[in-house]
DNA sequence: CGTCCGCCTGAATACGTATGCAAGACGCCG
DNA sequence: CGGCGTCTTGCATACGTATTCAGGCGGACG
């Protein structure tokens, strides 16, 4: 095995073509013809030839290649990273895959200065932003990323007149179904853990549809049952512990993702209180560890195989210079065993 | 804004020097005087100029990128992906971007012929391999990546006389400990749930610590108590369905991954066996969800942490060509509500 | 005053591929 | 026999950066 990776023309050289005639034939062109282009083949074999991408990437000027920044709270300690990202990620790296994309990775605190390094390097083509985070810090530097022209999709919450194009599930529908299963149920005063602010518009959004449906039922919406809070468990385990402390009164929890309903339910156990007995409780997400919670939490589902597809399929589109359009994408509610009281 | 992206030309142009003092001096060359590169820096700054990484990389002969390959067991329906290499992923990619490295994944059927087309082709300076599978099929291919010189390590268990660099904990303590924290409460007919042969190593790694801590207390080894299963909850859950069939006696079940735990604890219980009053169950890898598990799950903390810093860590090693050496990590008995006998 | 040296800069080139342009071979038609 | 079109190939060049080599400038020293 010589050590010097071999050039299209060393393949060249053994072809008995020139250069030029190596790497139209190896590209497909129609211009070579059959019968050189098996010797060539050949020859490539022979040699363990493969293109090499630095240099094709320069001539081609594009990668082949999408990067994906994941923002993380700086809250989180870091080792373990929300699942539902996660679950995202999988799916995203296997839309790439399909499309015949690479894809780069890289996770961002949420506070540095990112902007669109790893496009304007030309070491990807687009980029796909996701994670939660303080929405309207944010907005800014889409606005920045639109005004230098980098591609990029974002998944978050999809609303009017954002800069950009955005990918997301219908939160308000979502959030809107958990309520009017609680209040089928009979339930009057729910809860509701997490942010609701427009500084995360996802929360919000979940917000917004439950708080629509308290209106429909005729049941008023208040405040006082709603506590702030992150995406994590622990996050979760301290919104709910307020509110118990706050001493109000409430007989079922809508928690604005599953992490933070499992950290409710911790936190619910602790204090006495049965689940679903006492009380009822649902999420938001359908992480993969929803359905082995104990009991296994009703929450809602966000196709995150069909969202990643989106993702990249709208950012190709961007890619090629054709139109790409901000989408929202349906939920469905799974209900599980956490939010049905017994008869 | 200008369409066309600024070049090291244009900035050259600009600071009224050369071309090749703009790269000095945006490298960090001592030849350039301060003054000077004060000047290219204000001006690439104003031009938002940014190195084009293909040419970069094309010159230098690196790529600044590792590759990770994700291999998966072509069963799985994929779009819900091992956790514990989900886990694993996450703290590959915080390693490489500690030392400043990017990170390219990809997901690799297991069957398909990848060899070392990352590195091949310049995209990648090396490679992480990750993944279970059938270990001796895989072995060919590992040779001929250390034949044709590519540098990669992989993830698995380390044994003597491999190919390559491989990390790993270890496997066999593990099965040790968990077979022995059973032994202690007075179990002694303890299944295993879990390929056990020399195709699958690490799962076998795992059975032969079990069957060490059996034979060290004196108690019979019983093939009958073994049943294959790949890393899911679904085989986790025909494998001990299977051995409650087999009508073969046993008194607790250790489960060769979290989870298969996870589905054998769903077999116990539609078979109408309590965890852990009747059986106690443990499992391997303490994926997040263990701790969720209905009851808690004992299990085998492996350092993902740790196992990504030293992957990348021999990469980066072998790639600068200094020695790199395999390595096995320790593991740590979790002891939870699982797998302990209420007195 | 000439020479040498240290400090900084510019010209030129190489990295490996893809493609516009020109041209050779061949056949066909006028 | 010349001209034209088709099919295939080679030559030359461009992509943008990093580095080698050569040289200019000023000061110090003999």
């Amino acid at each position: 095995m010589s050590k010097a990776k071999a050039t299209s023309i060393d393949i060249a050289h053994l072809a008995g073509v020139s250069q030029a005639t190596v790497s139209r034939a190896l590209r497909g062109s129609p211009l070579v013809s059959e019968e050189t282009r098996e010797r060539i083949r050949a020859a490539a074999e022979q040699l363990r030839y493969k293109v090499d991408k630095n240099a094709s990437n320069l001539r081609l000027q594009h990668s082949g290649t999408l990067a994906l920044l994941l923002f993380e709270d700086p809250t989180t300690d870091g080792s373990n990273i929300n699942p539902f990202f996660l679950s995202m990620l999988g799916s995203i790296t296997r839309a790439c895959a399909q499309q015949g994309y690479d894809l780069l990775i890289s996770f961002q605190q949420f506070s540095t200065d990112w902007h669109a390094d790893y496009a304007d390097s030309k070491k990807a083509d687009g980029i796909i932003l996701l994670g939660y985070g303080d929405y309207l810090a944010y907005l800014d530097r889409l606005e920045k990323l639109v005004a230098i022209g980098t591609r990029f999709v974002r998944w978050g919450a999809v609303l009017p007149d954002q800069p950009g194009v955005s990918v997301g599930c219908d939160n308000f529908s979502g959030g809107q179904a958990v309520a009017r299963h609680f209040i089928e149920q009979g339930c009057r005063r729910i809860a509701f853990l997490g942010d609701a602010s427009s500084h995360y518009p996802e929360f919000f959004e979940r917000y917004r549809g439950y708080a629509e449906a308290l209106a429909q039922a005729g049941l008023p919406v208040d405040r006082a049952l709603q506590v702030d809070a992150e995406s994590t468990q622990l996050c979760g385990h301290e919104a709910m512990s307020e509110l118990i402390a706050r001493g109000e009164a409430f007989d079922a929890v809508f928690a604005a993702s599953d992490l933070i309903a499992m950290g409710a339910m911790r936190a619910l156990a602790e204090h006495g209180y049965k689940v679903p007995g006492d009380i009822p409780v649902a999420g938001f997400d359908d992480i993969p560890m929803a359905s082995f919670a104990n009991p296994p939490l009703t929450t809602v589902l966000q196709d995150t195989r069909r969202a990643g597809e989106v993702l990249v399929d709208n950012l190709l589109r961007m890619i090629r210079g054709e139109p790409a359009q901000s989408m929202m994408l349906p939920v469905k509610l799974m209900v599980r065993q956490s939010s049905v009281r017994p008869a």
